[in-house]
DNA sequence: CGATAGGTTGAAAGTGATCAAACGCTGTGG
DNA sequence: CCACAGCGTTTGATCACTTTCAACCTATCG
């Protein structure tokens, strides 16, 4: 395994650096732990539309997302579901990686990424140097945890429309004078098919609240014009 | 079962010992670690019915479940939706407890129970001196969030009586000669919107199983006569 | 007992899925 | 440059399913 002399950083380390000093779990530890943990980082390149792993293969690694947005899939009798999508800083295959079990689910690019890729091997040892680790990795684990099961109720409770609506104020926008612009982070199929629909209802939803002045369509844009309409 | 008298244990550690040693997250650590642990827990007792803590209180502690069941729920604009179930062994509130955010579910005890409690304060100086524990609880939760994925998927593809026989052939059951028997951890009402259906939608899948032949219900008990049915 | 709560069953209504067809965009090859 | 194919998306019609509303049943309990 790669990851020997601990103290002396060589050079071609910048880049493993920038992975593990941009992303949150690492985020606030001393830039002498970052620089160690570094040393246990391979760096990975992803094309887009490649994939990290696919469910049932035999890895057991943690991904650190440093570049680029990815989507997780798994696959069912009754076809793939979209289960979430994560960005840079977000982190990947922890499953994996602490339990040595192999993935049920597929991680795909779907812009050129990078990683920076840890082994199962090297875990115990960066936990137990670094505590601090463990506890970030927590609260990112649990966060996401807690995300998931607030969906579950929301699948289970909830109209089409209604989790469309919560979809488009729970995400990420960007501001265009007055209001508030979503753009979709992949195509509406597979937005879809994380909202537990199909893509005609997802289009029917969309007509929805177009007709009712809440939102304006335009190709993967989404202006929410009356965020309150979306609250009902 | 276990905690039998080490010689060495002080009497008022008792009860607390026993719950940490008998907690997989604890279990495996080294004896004198698991007293040392014991010393920043405290015991807490529930009577059924009687809530842990409700969504929005101002609790940043983790509950370990010692003895007896517990239901998590969330209540939502739609009524209120049950997450999960706990039982021993089990972990909750970890997400207040690492984050110091407010729990946004209740977790109501189902029947008279134990718990040890642990609070925020303390949970660095635990990781610190025990990093084992860390990755215990790692593990702990990064099972329940793959679990929580699993069922979103599910909730998303499958109709009420796919979506009962896979809870059915999921869940832990007692062997009564050939057959497995399965008994349902609360009223039927609490199942099915576990199961994201209605009490109506789950006495007619039920029926519908029965019908087929694949399984008889006896209130609380379902026995599974032919599993293979299920899988359908 | 009557009352309450859980459970079951029936009929009606609503919603999303499915099937099918058409649109618009993009890239390709004649 | 245009015709065409392919894909994502939209729209319409139909169908299957779950929900809803209601009645009824059965235990448990004061």
């Amino acid at each position: 395994m790669q990851h020997r002399d601990l103290g002396l950083t060589p050079v071609h380390e910048s880049q493993d650096d920038l992975c593990v000093a941009r992303v949150p779990v690492f985020a606030k530890l001393p830039r002498a732990t970052q620089l160690e943990i570094a040393g246990y980082a391979r760096p990975r390149k992803l094309r887009a539309g490649e994939a990290l792993y696919r469910q049932g293969d035999a890895i057991a690694q943690l991904f650190v997302v440093h570049t680029g947005t990815s989507k997780l899939t798994q696959s069912r009798a009754d076809g793939e579901w979209l289960v979430r999508t994560v960005g840079p800083g977000e982190v990947v295959g922890e499953h994996a990686f602490l339990t040595g079990a192999r993935p049920d689910d597929t991680v795909t690019a779907l812009e050129d990424s990078q990683m920076c890729v840890f082994d199962h091997r090297d875990l115990g040892r960066i936990i137990s140097a670094h505590p601090q680790v463990a506890i970030e990795m927590l609260r990112a684990v649990s966060t996401r945890l807690q995300r998931a099961e607030r969906r579950i109720t929301a699948l289970a409770g909830t109209d089409a429309v209604t989790r469309l609506s919560d979809y488009l104020l729970g995400s990420p926008f960007a501001r265009d004078g007055e209001t508030a612009v979503v753009t979709l982070p992949m195509t509406k199929r597979e937005v879809a098919s994380y909202l537990g629909m199909t893509p005609e209802s997802f289009s029917r939803a969309l007509a929805r609240l177009t007709k009712s002045g809440a939102i304006e369509v335009d190709g993967p844009r989404i202006r929410l014009l009356d965020p309150a309409k979306l609250t009902s």
